[in-house]
DNA sequence: CGAAGTTTTGAGGACCTTCAAAAGTTGTGG
DNA sequence: CCACAACTTTTGAAGGTCCTCAAAACTTCG
């Protein structure tokens, strides 16, 4: 997509009909939606916890990961949104934001009003359809985090996160020979594993002495896929790549 | 409810309408769905992981948990479903449990067929935005979860979990003179912790020495609330009783 | 009353944290 | 292109939280 098209959905869309097709109709509803372009830098909060938002925001290109900050100060980010993801999709229907946004990298994002979205997802039950299992989707990620820091091993964990995101770059075309760009300094790392960021740093070492992986700046490739499937049991089966089961509304 | 009046799915609809009323139109479909009603003993397992459920069930009494094992023989437990909660709503458009679900205490289920569900949802699209906003409640607690075991001391997190459970039992109405059942032994407690069963103890020891909670046989009673929420951080806000934003489907 | 399950206790050790500082990297302005 | 500041990664050492293993006390139930 050349930059000088004008913006659209078009990636959520893509990321919808990955699982299954939407009807023509439906899919020109969406690609019609009046948007918003907005370019943000590295660092930029995007959404503060408390805040009431009006608009739901697809990222275009960069990472933005989502956080909540505890009164002692620590962190715990709770999920990362790659380009074609909502990241804020939830409110639509819940008017506070639970937690802040975050722009890792440099993004672009393309936003709709909720209510735009909301009138066309009330018209089209195939789109509200496809919005429910996009939310299924995220559930079933975040439970797999629940897990992570729950009852793995640092060492797993740790393995298991970078496995997560090299297999959803896959899936939007941005793993290239195994290698990813993975935007974040290993403090936001540790606050996404429950860890410490010095002991994170020991995890990182670790995985790169056993030639699991090999990184270069912010560039994250994995050297031996098996043996980290191995170590973390992570099973892709959870980012269900294959869609939703046929329905009534499909 | 007399123990004679066939059951529906009056106890989940009531759920739903605690955040928003339901059109009178909707409620009596939802109402009028053709359900089947089982009653199962404790420790029965409901779902497995890897079935392919095709009917979506409902709590009408008692304690279900939803847990995951891992290789290495160590469980997560994920969720706990009390009375009004659906097990797995996320089954109407995932084929694939990813999870498995347990009676915690006898339980009577009232289950509804997923095509009968979709049907309806396709039909009314009220009805699939309130299940949407169901699923999107569930994701705000899982979040909670994420943060819990990740980020909190095993102290904090054991005294979050009691409030999260003591405020969600409230709600339904079985919370009396603050105190609840709560159907699971401390090695399932440390199940859902992140914790081992001995730490869990150590920890439930703890809260009661400090005269935050007792407990009678599965009886818990919340003692101090105050500072049982000012240890955990506690905020039920995440559990969204105030229902979704009004929009155009409302 | 015995069996099975649950809670509790103890001791030792491992994993991960905390604190502190050095080394390395990136970005900016002169 | 270098100097400098800010940030990130890495190292070291000490300590605490939580785990492991094991067994005893207690409870529940047939």
């Amino acid at each position: 997509m050349s930059a000088r098209t004008p913006l659209t959905l078009a990636r959520f869309v893509a990321k919808l009909e990955r699982r299954a097709p939407l009807p023509d109709r439906e899919r020109a509803a969406l690609l019609a939606l009046p948007v918003e372009t907005r370019r943000h830098d590295a660092a930029r909060e995007l959404i503060r916890e408390g805040e009431r938002p009006w608009r739901c925001s697809m990222v275009e290109s960069g990472v933005i990961s989502s956080c909540r900050i505890l009164r002692d100060g620590s962190r715990q980010i709770l999920s990362f949104h790659l380009p074609g993801d909502m990241v804020d999709l939830q409110s639509a229907l819940m008017p506070v934001a639970d937690r802040s946004a975050h722009a890792l990298s440099a993004v672009t994002i393309v936003s709709v009003a909720q209510d735009d979205l909301m009138a066309l997802a009330v018209r089209f039950p195939a789109i509200l359809r496809a919005l429910w299992f996009d939310t299924l989707t995220d559930a079933a990620i975040q439970r797999e985090w629940t897990i992570n820091v729950g009852r793995r091993t640092a060492r797993a964990r740790t393995a298991h996160l970078l496995l997560e995101f090299a297999s959803r770059m896959e899936a939007i075309g941005l793993l290239v020979d195994d290698s990813f760009e993975f935007p974040i300094t290993q403090a936001g790392l540790a606050d996404a594993l429950g860890l410490t960021h010095v002991h994170t740093n020991r995890m990182v070492q670790w995985l790169r002495s056993q030639h699991y992986i090999r990184t270069v700046g912010r560039m994250v490739t994995i050297e031996n896929w098996a043996e980290m499937r191995k170590l973390s049991g992570f099973d892709r089966a959870y980012l269900h790549p294959e869609g939703p089961r046929a329905g009534p509304a499909a």
